[in-house]
DNA sequence: ATTTGCATGTCGACT
DNA sequence: AGTCGACGTGCAAAT
């Protein structure tokens, strides 16, 4: 039996009506649905990562033997629930985080906290996300009359990624220097730097 | 047993780590993991409607027994799994999809393409998303010298939609009649366009 | 409580 | 396969 106080995952022929942000239906079907602690409920069918219904924390549920009614601030999910075929609850359920890491913020920092590392001649200056017409350039430093342009990737650097880099360049009004900083690069972007003035950084993980 | 072949969910005590666009791990605890026959790979926790860690359609899944391996074009999921807690395999999981209706733009639509059943007079140009240094509105009909200022709710107005509305008004360099359209409106709402010589009109979803 | 900006954004439409 | 824009975007940090 449906315990609302405990979180739970039950799949269902049933079928939903949405009313909030927008109004929406969906056809009766087995459905799977997820209940946490904190309210958040999905409403998940057979394909797409995201759900077909939705709540956030800090939404309620309420059972009463036919209906599922998820209830928030400014939305309601109704789900009409024609058979159960599975119910679990979901006991010592995880509130563990992920721990992100290696990421492009993480080697952007590294380059312009440790400037003289990388780099032979001193930056007066340095940018982050520096705006062009083409998009933003990861790091731009200006180092005497020059602006180095530095493209940063986590991963293998790849020809794309010069080419890009070569863009930015473009998009700057005065003497530029480009940079492709990232832990490793393949042969055909390593040739294409060089074949046009442009330098290979390596940067790596902590 | 863990079969690959069927959409499943899998309740486990597990660890995590993701490699792809960044780069995460996720410590040892209780997950829901849901996979869908398009490929779609999720791992929730205890809390939020987003998904710890996930992938999109287009993933393929393997079980050595030991470890799930989500694998896509450019990342890669591997979930060292320590002991299975429920594992349903999901039948006839259904595929439909929500549809959507009841939207501010079906109103928007409505007004804009039966003027004349809302309005006295004739407009001879109605925009949509009209811009403003305010921001965007909804629609601006050209009546004369007139501009018709309309802010199109789908649900109940409020006195706050008012307060927009006239702010909108005030961007409009020229004469303005404000208007707001929606299926109700609040008694504070109806107060305050009255006292600000504004107008409401009544648009119902078919 | 509200606003701002990022995200492993996702997803569909169009080129 | 890449680009663009909308989304019931969700979510956390700053205000």
């Amino acid at each position: 039996m449906i315990n609302v106080d405990d979180p739970f995952i039950l799949y269902a022929k049933c079928s939903v009506e949405y009313d909030g942000r927008a109004y929406s239906t969906l056809d009766v079907g087995n459905y799977l649905i997820v209940h946490k602690q904190d309210g958040s409920f999905l409403i998940h069918g057979a394909d797409l990562s995201t759900p077909r219904n939705y709540q956030g924390p800090k939404s309620y549920l309420e059972y009463d033997g036919d209906k599922l009614i998820c209830k928030s601030k400014k939305e309601l999910i109704v789900v009409n629930i024609h058979s159960i075929i599975n119910y679990i609850k979901l006991s010592d359920w995880s509130t563990a985080k992920i721990e992100i890491s290696r990421t492009e913020k993480e080697l952007v920092d590294k380059l312009c906290n440790n400037w003289s590392e990388y780099f032979q001649k001193e930056a007066s200056d340095i940018f982050r996300e520096y705006k062009t017409d083409n998009g933003p350039i990861d790091i731009v430093g200006i180092v005497g009359d020059d602006y180095y342009i530095v493209e940063v990737k986590r991963k293998k650097g790849t020809i794309n990624n010069c080419v890009q880099l070569k863009k930015y360049a473009e998009a700057i009004d005065g003497n530029t220097i480009e940079f492709l900083a990232s832990p490793a690069i393949t042969d055909n972007a390593m040739k294409y730097l060089s074949n046009n003035g442009m330098y290979w950084i390596r940067v790596d993980f902590d």
